[in-house]
RNA sequence: GGGAGAGUGCCGGAGUGGCCAAACGGGGCGGACUGUAAAUCCGCUGGCUUACGCCUACGGGGGUUCGAAUCCCUCCUCUCCCA
């Protein structure tokens, strides 16, 4: 049966960094179903938008009709990747690492489909690796590589000529885990292809290098471009904080408004890197972008589909509405936005039991629910006239809120330009 | 094993007895401008307090002093040089 290039899927999109052989590879897609695969690091108990690359170029294996393959790095994990870091990681517990990997499986299957014909795989390389004993590794594993062709790799490389900051053994023995799961995928699930950020050049090729040494036979690789947004590597950052996947911790709104935000020079990328849409329709977008840039059109169109991809339709159908109702220019009081806006705009709750004593000042309030970090912070953002009730810029700290501003029992808080916080009452 | 040096706020990095909640830069936040953009400009950036002020803070602990990030002792960590 005949496949499809996925090399040429992803070049289209720019989303091809590196290829080991590109024409041998590309044989190999259109000769017939292939297993590919790519690996995640339970580094945190939720993936964030900087995995959202791999995830959906998994999806385009899939979606082209070849085998994908998610390897979760329940081993791997436990050692830390060197890779793209310029210190050492800390160690996480075993039961951290345990809990992340089962978390991201999870998740993964939001984005693959697991069932039906073409199913994609999931894998966990704690399941191959644990078992080993130090000696079968250094001796079925270990023997196969110099030290000197591991120094020469950029991730361990950079590193040593780092003082400061040196490389641990455990993190320079990790290339030689992620070479054996290649190995081990390509063995037991028939990975031929392996897939990575640019920064895993070294990893995937010192797979395919333990590949061929042990079996003679040649696999691949490839990899895609690190994403930064224009103003640097700031990708995934919103607020300082980390832009995740779990609706739990970023809610669908959230989401939405990161990528609504994305600067011009970015979206074009961004709609090629992270969502579905056909390249040729991507530049009819871009084109009526680029004829009035100030409507944010690109903006609008990757914001509801990069949510519909990751929360679904309904979750990105209340998002786009909520952040309609918000920033519509003119678009009418507090009431009138808060009728329209549900759960996904962000949300604390606050007792009544605080209006026991009268109104609460407005400092109180915003400290008291959580908006801001400290009273202090507060006040100065009430001297900088950050701070919005109800869409009423508060003039002063002490500016009294009574129960009665709140809108069947919501108050609608807007910090700085438009960061948007709703406020619950609660019993 | 011997010798030298370093640990400061989110990060980098000044400060070497009081004028230090700590220069400067970055980051972050707020404002102006705008398109929920970029660039630019201005301001803020430990906590509590309406405020006077108080508290916590310069690797940990102890000490000297009216007073310490700054001096002494000790412990921990890191770096460099020699072996």
């Amino acid at each position: 049966m005949a496949g499809t290039d996925v090399l040429a899927l992803l070049k289209e999109r720019d989303m091809l960094y590196q290829a080991t052989d590109e024409a041998a590879t590309r044989v190999a897609f259109e000769s017939g179903r292939v297993s590919c695969y790519v690996g995640f690091d339970p580094t945190a108990r939720s993936l964030h938008v900087g995995s959202l690359l791999p995830i959906l170029v998994l999806a385009h294996v899939q979606r082209a009709g070849h085998r994908a393959v998610a390897l979760v790095g329940g081993a791997t994990g436990m050692v830390g990747d060197p890779s793209g870091r310029s210190s050492e990681r800390s160690l996480l517990s075993d039961a951290d690492v345990r809990g992340n990997a089962e978390a991201i499986r999870a998740q993964l299957a939001r984005f693959l489909r697991f069932d039906g014909d073409n199913p994609a795989a999931m894998v966990n390389n704690a399941d191959w690796i644990g078992p080993m004993s130090v000696i079968d590794w250094l001796r079925d594993v270990g023997k196969h590589f110099t030290v000197n062709s591991m120094l020469a790799k950029e991730s361990v490389r950079s590193r040593l000529e780092d003082r400061e900051h040196g490389i641990s053994y455990t993190e320079f023995s990790y290339m030689l885990m992620q070479a054996y799961d290649f190995y081990w995928l390509f063995e037991h699930e028939g990975c031929l292809v392996q897939g990575g950020g640019s920064d895993q050049w070294g990893n995937i090729t010192a797979g395919i290098d333990l590949i061929r040494r042990k079996t003679g036979k040649e696999a691949h690789g490839f990899t895609w471009p690190l994403v930064t947004s224009s103003a640097g590597e700031k990708f995934g950052k919103s607020a300082g904080n980390a832009v995740w996947l779990d609706a739990g911790l970023t809610t669908p709104y959230q989401f939405y408004q990161y990528f609504v935000r994305a600067e011009d020079v970015d979206v074009g990328k961004y709609l090629k890197f992270f969502t579905f849409l056909p390249v040729a329709e991507i530049a009819s977008i871009m084109d009526e972008h680029a004829r009035d840039p100030g409507k944010r059109h690109a903006q609008r169109v990757l914001a509801r589909e990069v949510t519909r991809i990751v929360h679904g339709e309904a979750a990105a159908a209340e998002a786009e509405s909520a952040s309609a109702a918000l920033f519509t220019r003119g678009g009418g009081g507090a009431a009138e936005k808060l009728k329209t806006l549900g759960d996904t705009v962000p949300t604390k709750p606050i007792s009544r039991a605080g209006w026991a004593e009268g109104p609460v000042s407005a400092v109180n309030l915003v400290a008291m629910a959580g908006v801001v970090a400290s009273k202090g912070e507060a006040r100065r953002l009430i001297d900088q006239k950050g701070l919005s009730i109800n869409e009423e810029v508060v003039t002063s700290p002490q500016h009294p809120v009574g129960l009665d501003r709140f809108i069947d029992g919501v108050l609608l808080v807007r910090t700085g330009k438009n960061n948007y916080t709703r406020i619950v009452l609660r019993d």
